[in-house]
DNA sequence: TGGTTACTTGAATCTGCTA
DNA sequence: CTAGCAGATTCAAGTAACC
């Protein structure tokens, strides 16, 4: 199943990595995951178990001076595991890092000054949330996620008609409403209690995994915990490699994951943009005879028109050039899409010569 | 009615102070302001022109004093800023700061280390928003509030029971649904185009304002714009200090609060809460785990079968797309509610996918 | 005057390939 | 690296125009 590539000789595909997260990203060759999932730990402030960068333990003296020290260690610790996350990351990949107000302004100060480049936050919004039990504060009732490629001009995954799917057809936006994980799903450990105090909903994971990456991509998640991205990528038929130091969780993960079953490849199919079909020269319509030279072209709204040349371009009243550009002057506009904006005459009716650019494609694709 | 006390004793109440927000925030005496609002520049990093579909050009904020030369120059100016509002700031006073993404973890992170207290960040969820226009990324659909006192001790303002209240009885969340500001409260300038580029609406600080602040309380704004904030608060009864370095924006703010009429906050009481019923996009059906990618569903009458795809899309025999566009290929139909057409097996029995949609709502009931 | 349609606009880090 | 060019891409409201 995980079969190696030249691109990634190594990878443990599919497997749960023990120990310090960072050591482990180090262990793993550069430039090789596609995407990174992280949930990292905030509730390193004001603990017994507080550790400078240089490891020496934090006594909790005096509360200013606890709270700056502690900041202080949680940003060495950010700036740690984001430094080996970044080194094993594509130059195209991308990171995804869920936080509440406690750490994610730490965490998205050093993405950026490490060179990631923010493309969106995400707020998950939860239907059912703790209250607030004392009264003293706003119901705390979302969570950020950070998403950002590694740098800015990446060419990151996005999959934008699928995300619109999603969304009954309209544009996914940056808020997200799920509920929290509870009932079934909400793993339990051999005494009966709660596995994790903060397993993610596998909902959450599904709409991001699917949104920003591609069946047979690498995910990496060095905070693993009890598995939701390993259980979920595995589903959409997604490679995962986890990192978790507590062992208690790697087991539950494991037994968790071998139980899910990956989907058929019909089923991952997902809706896809014009913009990855192949492109079509309108000079092929003039070759193929589907369109003659010499023959008149109207605009959708009837203002204008231009003849077809023997080279595929048009030569209207005073311009003459690719489809495109008579559109765009025609329209005084700084650009045009001349298979939307042109149409020809057939039996009296006005058909648009996107339907043969159609034609073409379908020609070229075979259909499932 | 600014009536001076010993503990304010010279607070230019009610007035819009000139110049460089630092430089008049440090004239005032320390330790005199209950509540700051800040919507500091965002340090937008915009490239080139972006055009809508329709070839019409956005316009973008531009305004100079948005641009900065990098990350440092911009976190400089914003400790400058916090240092000086942190001085003004009574002990048990408050800030809230607004921002996106390219700013917040930059305030967010100076916040933490000059010692403010997060209490809460609150997402303002807009109703309408603009667009992603090049389908390269999520609608950019909030922006994100933070919510300090001035120390982690510190005994702020929050009146829990008025802001339960705005909310229809139950706890007010940590997310907040308005539209943003446009129509007749967007105010224009002489030469009739928008005064200020990002106007905020009035019920976002109104909300804010009853819940962090009391009647007679001093609410300082270092990036005044177009007076909002002073807006609103003289109609709650609250003492209002404004900074605003362009004269056109205090201008138009002087005379835009000199209308404002102080009202009893029972007539202020307007409905920002949306009680129709939440739209449900089928794809969470699947996201939540409620139907599997891979499962078929059948039509109510029994003759048509289609297949469910991970991004909540179906594959019939020869077409693809939504539950109601599927359902309308093949009855041949201009149009078809997938609601009701499509049904799925469940111990034997055909199910309507409409009890699953009714059931992601119930959990959904609240009023924002 | 009323109802319908068309147009406008909003804090935006908004393309990708080939020569 | 830049320049050139094909061609893909939008949602909710408010206001104006029109019948």
């Amino acid at each position: 199943m995980a079969k190696p590539t030249p691109e990634a000789p190594v990878l443990p595909l599919d497997t749960i990595m023990s120990g310090d997260c960072v050591a482990a990203m180090n262990s793993l060759p550069e430039n090789s995951v596609d995407l990174i999932f992280a949930d990292p730990p905030y509730n390193l402030q004001l603990r017994g178990d507080l550790h400078r960068p240089d490891n020496s333990r934090v006594d909790a003296v005096d509360d200013h001076w606890d709270q700056f020290e502690s900041l202080k260690a949680y940003d060495a610790f950010t700036r740690g595991w984001l430094k080996a996350a970044r080194r094993v990351l594509k130059p195209d990949g991308a990171i995804w890092v869920i936080g509440s107000y406690h750490n994610i302004y730490r965490v998205g100060a050093t993405l950026q000054d490490q060179g990631f480049w923010i493309l969106n936050d995400v707020v998950w919004r939860k239907t059912n949330p703790m209250p607030n039990f004392r009264g003293k504060r706003l119901t705390n009732a979302h969570e950020t996620m950070i998403w950002a490629s590694k740098s800015e001009g990446s060419k990151y995954t996005f999959n934008y008609e699928a995300m619109k799917a999603l969304n009954e057809g309209v544009q996914m936006r940056s808020d997200w409403t799920f509920p929290i994980c509870t009932g079934h799903e909400r793993l339990k450990n051999a005494r009966g209690e709660k596995a994790h105090p903060t397993q993610k909903p596998e909902s959450l994971l599904h709409r991001l995994l699917i949104g920003s990456t591609n069946p047979g991509d690498v995910v990496l998640d060095p905070f693993f915990g009890t598995g939701t991205t390993g259980a979920v990528a595995t589903m959409l038929g997604r490679h995962f490699i986890g990192i978790e130091r507590e062992e208690e969780y790697r087991q539950i993960a494991a037994e968790r994951i071998a139980r899910v079953r990956s989907l058929p490849p019909a089923a991952l199919e997902v809706s896809t943009s014009r913009r990855t079909e192949p492109r079509v020269p309108f000079g092929q319509l003039v070759e193929r005879g589907m369109l003659r030279p010499g023959e008149e072209l109207q605009s959708g709204n009837g203002r204008h028109r231009a003849k077809i040349r023997a080279d595929g371009t048009l030569a209207g009243e005073n311009i003459k050039g690719s489809i495109h550009q008579v559109g765009a002057a025609y329209e005084g506009a700084p650009s045009c899409n001349g298979w939307t904006y042109w149409h020809f005459k057939r039996e009296g009716k006005s058909v648009s010569i996107d339907i043969l650019r159609q034609q073409i494609r379908d020609e070229m694709i075979k259909p499932d």
